[in-house]
DNA sequence: TGTATTTTTATTGTCGACAAGAAGTCGGCA
DNA sequence: TGCCGACTTCTTGTCGACAATAAAAATACA
């Protein structure tokens, strides 16, 4: 059950606080915890979710509990094997070039409708974002860059106003910030400088309602992000690879 | 709660005939119910959804019924007032210009990755659906039409092999059926047919692998569809316009 | 008679306990 | 010694009951 020391303390210490809960607030409150904790890899792919020690952990009874469970299941994050183990899903690697064509598609469509329709207040919502970013970029916080990036885009995909487009695009960002929390290490700073003129681009095409640029904008945006993971993914780090044998 | 005798009894049957049930069955064939009476409309918007009727219809405990109703709420189906009612989700007429829109796109991009990535049997599989959809047609069955015509296209979205566009696509589509079933009594049968030579012209563009004819037509396929829609919500049916007073 | 306040009631949210299913364990047998 | 089957155990799935909350009803008051 207690396999690392200090990570537990500071789960305890989570529960404590939460002693006492509101009528309904509890399951929202494990749901965003759990969330959270996947998509930033703190739980892995294939750790194993226990219930009985979810319901230790947030002094809440089974029940709510599984309700947070099945949302999660609902939205793909967990994987739930009848009667038997649930675990947090596997990111699908075979699944990628869907993924790639998927993520594409809705950065061209949201930045597209973010010019056509965004509204007052819009601007500098996303101008929040685009700071939130650059003050990552500026100090390397890598994972700083990618909540921040994925912040910045759905701040986009809001101003588009297409509640279909934003739900689908949040859950690709969420699942791209779990891939790229695998190779974050392997971040280097000279695309993350790149990315943030390339945003202010977009923002820039999007104040001029200029459709057509902010979509072409996009669509190198995501050709440059696709490009990186692709990159991380298949880099050739073999270091005995020249070796004279 | 009785509206219809014929269609209560056989849901006292149905409920009857689970009296017993394998451990986990039982929520997917609440969810599942629950989903095609709502979808049907047999459930308007804004019913009332009691946990402990459905307990009782279901002959199952509240808990397993929650959970039905979680995932229903997580795909928008129903809303829940919390710690009050939980309704049948309406109809959101006034977010139809973006249904219209994520609507067109879904076709366009499921249809094209058909022609692209189609494989061994997909042709088949859209084959059979498209049968069934030229059945309804021809008998004037306008509930099946709606039906096929779905299955139809969510056909040719899994041939295109891209989970993400299938998953959208399918919410999309069930959410048309329920608009479509408010309208259903004014369809008259000259769109349906056009429909079957529209469908056909885009299975033969599928299977020629032609990628532009096929986006084309989904482009020209879906404006029909959202033209029916608008002309059948925005009908001048004032009988007494022109009467003289 | 109309309004504010208390009481009732109906329904959801939560709980602790039990039942069922599957994996792992142990023992028996060839 | 290796394999098969019963047994144990652990986790999930289900249940019935209780608690909280908000609407509706009833009551008191101006």
């Amino acid at each position: 059950m207690s396999s690392t020391a200090s990570k537990d303390d500071e789960r305890v210490e989570e529960a404590e606080k939460l002693q006492t809960h509101r009528r309904g607030s509890g399951v929202s409150t494990v749901y965003e915890t759990l969330r959270n904790e996947i998509i930033e890899l703190k739980l892995p792919p294939g750790s194993p979710i226990d219930e009985q020690q979810l319901s230790d952990r947030f002094a809440l009874s089974r029940t709510p509990i599984r309700e947070a469970l099945v949302r999660l299941a609902a939205e793909g994050l967990i994987t739930t094997l009848t009667n038997r183990a649930t675990i947090v899903s596997n990111i699908d690697f075979l699944g990628l070039p869907e993924f790639f064509d998927a993520l594409t598609l809705m950065y061209r469509v949201t930045t597209r409708l973010a010019a056509a329709n965004y509204a007052d207040g819009d601007i500098a919502a996303i101008l929040v974002q685009q700071k939130a970013f650059e003050a990552a970029v500026i100090s390397r916080d890598v994972l700083g860059m990618i909540s921040t990036n994925r912040d910045f885009h759905i701040a986009i995909a809001q101003a588009g106003r297409n509640r279909y487009y934003v739900e689908l695009f949040t859950r690709l960002l969420d699942e791209g910030r779990r891939i790229l929390r695998l190779y974050y290490s392997s971040f280097n700073d000279v695309l993350p400088r790149q990315y943030v003129g390339e945003h202010e681009e977009m923002i820039q095409a999007i104040i001029n309602r200029d459709v057509t640029l902010a979509d072409s904008l996009a669509s190198a945006h995501a050709d440059q992000i696709v490009g990186q993971i692709r990159s991380y993914i298949t880099a050739d780090s073999r270091q005995n690879a020249t070796l004279a044998l």
